[in-house]
DNA sequence: ATGTTTCTTGTTATAAAAGCAATAATAAAA
DNA sequence: TTTTATTATTGCTTTTATAACAAGAAACAT
C-alpha cells in the first residue's frame, strides 16, 4: 500500500469534509479515495471517519491521527522542496507577514529594493497585527513581537522594540510638561492595544512595577491615527521608538523622559523578531530575503 | 511513485552503506533498491548518493535530506502505532533509560512492582549515565536530569535532585565538624562526577556565589563507592539527598548544614525529570508506565 | 414518496513495482 | 598485473496495486 498516498486522500477528505470533494482535487474517482482510505483503516486497524452518505467527520482517534499526519505531510513537503531548490536561483512566491505598524514604515520600502534584487521572487505581503501559525505552509517570514513559538522555527532578532512615551509641544504647553512619572495619572493617554492586549503605562520604582497609567482618551490598534492624535495635542502616547523617530526629529513631537523609565510590559526586553521554519532556510528564496532583512535592519536600526 | 517506499529504502542504504545489504533487510532485490532511490532522485532533481560499486555514500545535500527524512520516519511510526494500540491493553517491549544512581535504589524496586501489574509489559531497562538521544526509536522513557531537549519531548519533574554534604561521625570528630561554609576548603573532598561534569561545591555569600570545594581525595560517577569512602572516614562527600537519606536515617553519615547552603550549581532548582515523547502517551504501555512511575515517585519523595 | 447527492462495491484496464538474469564497474586477492 | 568476488545497474517478464468506469445502497431535501 502506498501510505503516503492514503494519508494524502484522508488528509484532504478530511479538510474537504467530503470524498467527492477531495477526489476532485485529485482529479480520481471518488471510488479510489474510498478504497485507499479504508486500506489506511485496515492496515492501522482503527476507523478513523464516521461516514454517513451525507457528513464525513473525524473519529477521536482519527482527529488525533490526522493532527500528526497534516504535520508529517508538511515537514516533507518541506524537505523535498529544499532538496528541488538546491542550488537553484531565488525565484517563486514568497509570503511575508508583518505586523502592520512595523511593515508600513519600515519593511514595504525594504521589499521594494529587494524586489529589484531579486525580481524572480513574487512577493506576497500580508500587513496584520493576528499572530499567524506559520506552522502552516501559509506563510515563509513571519515579523512578530513575540518569540519563536517551536523549537523548529528560528527567530532573529531584528531590532529593540521597546515604546517610549511622547506628546506634542502644544500638549506639553498646556497640561504642563509632567516631570516624573508618577505625575502621569494626572494627564491624558492614548492607547495603543497590540495583539496581546492594551498597553498600560509601567515604571519599575525601588523593583516595584507600579501602573501609572492616564485616564484613557483613546484606545487603538492603529498607530497612525493615535499619533494624529498626539500630534493634535489631545494627550500622551506611548508607541515603538522606532514609529516615533520620525516625528521626534521634526520636532513635530516630544519625547518625555523620566528618571525611572516607562515600559509597556515587565518583559524588559522587547524586541521584533524575524521568524522562519529553519529547514526552510536551505530554499533558495526564503535565504535571500532572510538574509537581506536581518542585514539590512540590523544595520540600520 | 511510492515516495514513502522509496524513503525507507533511501533510508535503509543510508544506514547500511549498501544496497544488497538494504535490500536484504526488505527481502526484496537489490535492484529494486536501485530503482526506486533512483526514482526518488529523479523526482527530486538531484544526487543524494554517490554510488560507487564498492562504496555508497551521501551527498552533501543527500546528508541534509537524510537527516529529515530520519526523522519524518520516525514520527510517522509513532502516529501509526498510537492508532494501532489506540484502546489496546499495554503490553510489548519498553525500553526505559536511567541514571545509574537514581535507577538501581529507586527505579528498579518501582518495576519490580510494575511488572506485576503488568505482566504483559516486556520491560528493557538501561541504566546509564549517558544522554540517550531518546528522538530515535531506541527508548520510551528516559529519566535524567536535565530538561527537555525540544518540544516534542515532554519532561515531568519526579523529585528534587539537590545535592547535600555530608560526612561520617569519625571524620568529623578527626577533623573537626566544619561551622561555616567557609571552612570546607581546609578539609577532604569526594565528588561525585554528572555526566554534565564534575560537581564543584559552591556557596551563595551574599548573591556572590563562590567555590568552597576541598582538596580531591577521589572522584567518580559511583556514588556507591564514594559513599564507602565517606562512609571509611575519607572526607567529605555531596550526592542528592535521596541517595543519602537511608545513610543518614541510620546515624553511619551526617549531614553538614550550614547557615548558606551549598549546592553543585548556580542553577538552584536541580530536579529529576521523566522524558517521553509527548505523541507517545497515547500507547498504552507508555501510558502505564508514565501514570504509575510519576504517581510513585511524586507520591513517595 | 421522489429525486439527488454521496459513499461504497464489483469488474476491468493500466501502470508501477518485484523478480530474475545478465552486464559493467570496482576493489581485494593471487 | 591478472584474477576473482562483490556490488550496482539495466533489460525483460511476471505480479501486484491502483485507477477507471459502472452500478448499487444509504441518507437527506423537497
Amino acid at each position: 500500500m502506498d501510505q503516503l498516498r492514503a494519508l494524502r486522500y484522508f488528509s484532504k477528505v478530511v479538510e474537504t469534509g467530503s470524498f467527492t470533494q477531495a477526489a476532485r482535487v485529485f482529479d480520481v474517482p471518488p471510488s479510489s479515495l474510498s478504497r485507499r482510505v479504508a486500506d489506511l483503516e485496515k492496515s492501522l486497524g482503527a476507523t478513523l471517519l464516521k461516514r454517513s452518505t451525507r457528513v464525513v467527520k473525524l473519529t477521536e482517534i482519527g482527529q488525533t491521527y490526522y493532527n500528526q499526519i497534516r504535520d508529517i505531510l508538511n515537514q516533507l513537503e518541506h524537505s523535498n522542496e529544499v532538496v528541488r531548490h538546491y542550488q537553484a536561483k531565488p525565484m517563486g512566491h514568497l509570503h511575508i507577514s508583518s505586523m502592520v505598524g512595523f511593515g508600513e514604515p519600515i519593511l514595504l520600502p525594504l521589499l521594494d529594493e529587494f524586489s529589484q534584487l531579486y525580481p524572480e521572487i513574487i512577493l506576497d505581503v500580508s500587513l496584520s497585527d493576528e499572530l499567524s501559525t506559520l506552522s502552516r505552509d501559509d506563510v515563509d517570514i513571519a515579523i512578530r513581537g513575540g518569540y519563536a513559538p517551536n523549537e523548529r522555527v528560528l527567530a532573529i532578532k531584528l531590532m529593540s522594540n521597546h515604546f517610549i512615551p511622547v506628546a506634542s509641544p502644544s500638549y506639553l504647553a498646556n497640561m504642563g510638561k509632567p516631570t516624573s512619572a508618577l505625575q502621569l495619572p494626572q494627564h491624558k493617554g492614548l492607547y495603543y492595544r497590540t495583539p496581546n492586549g492594551p498597553t498600560p503605562w509601567l515604571c519599575k520604582l525601588d523593583g516595584q512595577w507600579q501602573d501609572v497609567s492616564a485616564p484613557q482618551v483613546a484606545v487603538s490598534n492603529n498607530g497612525k491615527w493615535l499619533a494624529e492624535k498626539a500630534l493634535n495635542g489631545e494627550g500622551i502616547m506611548m508607541a515603538p521608538w522606532w514609529a516615533l523617530t520620525p516625528y521626534i526629529e521634526s520636532g513635530e513631537l516630544q519625547e518625555l523622559t523620566f528618571e525611572h523609565p516607562l515600559s509597556i510590559s515587565q518583559n524588559d526586553d522587547l524586541a521584533i523578531y524575524l521568524l522562519y521554519q529553519k529547514h526552510r532556510y536551505m530554499v533558495p528564496k526564503v535565504k535571500a530575503a532572510v538574509d537581506f532583512l536581518v542585514a539590512r535592519i540590523q544595520g540600520e536600526f
